[in-house]
RNA sequence: GGAGAAAUGGCAGAGUGGUCGAUUGCGGCAGUCUUGAAAACUGUUGAGGGUCACACCUCCGGGGGUUCGAAUCCCUCUUUCUCCGCCA
């Protein structure tokens, strides 16, 4: 969430990074979230003189009491009972007043980076950067889920069985082939510096606050009532949490941080053919790469990313392009988003595997995840973090452009991972 | 799952109703000494709100209560430790 201070003092670009993401009723919730800012600061200011003045008087009574003097501490404790109601309500009033300016920072979303195009859709992403070859698929090439049957790698009925639509069961050659690219992409990730860091699947709720999937994606996680646990939706929460509540020091900068981790979404919603096969997921594993970020230094770490994942797709030879999101189809909590997609050759169209984001200190406000300057003055730190990369879409690239009459023939790069070189 | 004990600043650990946001030690930072370092000595060192800056306010695991006054008493939740049970 966004500073309230930064609110008050730049309303202007508040407003102004909110239009490029058409953000409704903008001026509304701005001039709203200010004016309760200003009502909290009133109540507050005028609660901490009436604590003041009890506070003295409590020590005064104390004195009293010591000196003996018990008529004169009878007298003054009748005039804390006075300030004591006030402070009450009081009290009450600013917890009300906190919580309502609460709710509404909540509801404001990060502000874009300048350059972020403006736009409403997918239509105006920008497309920054492409390259690999898009193959001319012979006679009879398929899309991934008639491959996956036809070879016996994936079995979507009997995850359907087990679990329901959107559970895939991976066999065989396919299972080997999703451990293949997990140790792939790990091996990729700690080699460009990332630690890597194994973390609980199931999250508590100020890990979802601190990330940002509360409260306004709750209904997109799976949520277990009885411990009030949400399965993550992405390694994103758990890793970034690490450093919920932390203090860092300026010289701990920069901190990276890798984990795989399976990825759980309800998506509820989506139906059609655009989800068919690996497209779309309820359960799909993912290596998330993270930083933490000195201010200064985050845009050129979001550069090292952007290069670091273009690597692993060069490697593995498939055609890809990178766009920058528009103000309208960036998540909430991002300031800057590049997406990967990979070319699906066999459904002709663009599968996105990777989404590479830096969110200032949108998250780290939340978070409370802060370091000390060099003034000595806790400031807050920037978190940054990347898909590399998402299972299920690079493997349905790679199955569809990867396929030859005579099976599917899998890239140089991942032949040692996995132990074979052809799916047949 | 059952019984008992505990939770205090980066860490260790005092404090059991009144100038306590908190003794002390370690660690960190700055300085003195030193060619430099170490050691020693001196000083400094939690967070948030508020203010031009002070003042002032809040926070001793979370929440609630008693009291003029709570780190200290009561209730409750969470977590940790010890013992027992179960167990990959």
């Amino acid at each position: 969430m966004l500073q309230v201070a930064f609110i008050r003092e730049n309303r202007e670009t508040v407003l102004k990074g909110l239009a490029k993401r058409n953000f409704k009723n903008a001026e509304e919730m701005v001039d709203k979230t200010i004016l309760a800012d200003e009502e909290r600061r009133a109540i507050q200011t005028e609660l901490d003189a009436i604590l003041a003045e009890s506070n003295k008087l409590s020590k005064d009574i104390g004195d009293l009491f010591k000196s003996g003097e018990t008529q004169k501490a009878a007298i003054i404790k009748q005039k804390t009972v006075q300030l004591k109601d006030k402070s009450k309500e009081l009290t009450d009033n600013l917890q009300q007043k906190s919580t309502d300016l609460q709710e509404l920072l909540y509801l404001i979303p990060n502000i874009p980076n300048e350059i972020v195009p403006a736009g409403t859709s997918a239509e105006d992403n920008l497309n920054v950067f492409q390259e690999g070859e898009i193959p001319n698929l012979h006679k009879g090439a398929m899309p991934h889920w008639e491959l996956a049957k036809k070879y016996d790698i994936i079995d979507f009925e009997l995850g359907n069985k087990i679990a329901g639509a959107g559970f895939p069961v991976y066999k065989g050659k396919g299972a080997k082939l999703q451990r293949a690219l997990i140790n792939y992409f790990l091996d990729k990730n700690t080699a460009a510096g990332y630690e890597e860091v194994q973390v609980p699947h199931l999250v508590n709720e100020a890990s979802g606050f601190g990330t940002g999937q509360l409260p306004d994606k709750e209904g997109q996680m799976y949520h277990d009532a009885t411990d009030n646990l949400y399965l993550i939706p992405t390694a994103e929460v758990p890793v970034t949490n690490i450093y919920r509540d932390v203090i860092l020091k300026e010289s701990e900068f920069p901190i990276l941080k890798t984990a795989y981790t399976p990825c759980f979404r309800r998506e509820a919603g989506s139906y059609g053919a655009h989800v068919r096969g690996l497209n779309r997921l309820h359960q799909f594993d993912k290596v998330e790469i993270v930083r933490i970020e000195h201010p200064s230094n985050s845009y050129a770490a979001l550069e090292l990313m952007v290069n670091h994942v273009k690597g692993i797709l060069q490697e593995l030879k498939l055609p890809y392009r990178i766009l920058r999101l528009c103000g309208g189809d960036m998540g909430f909590t991002s300031a800057l988003t590049y997406d990967f997609e990979v070319f699906s050759t066999a459904q002709d169209r663009w599968l996105e595997i990777s989404s590479v984001s830096n969110f200032e200190t949108f998250q780290a406000n939340r978070l409370k995840l802060r370091f000390k300057n060099k003034e000595g003055k806790t400031e807050l730190a920037h978190t940054l973090n990347g898909s590399s990369l998402a299972l299920p879409r690079v493997l349905a690239g790679l199955l569809e452009n990867c396929q030859t009459p005579e099976g599917i023939k899998i890239p140089d790069a991942l032949v040692p991972y996995c132990g074979f070189e052809f799916i047949n």
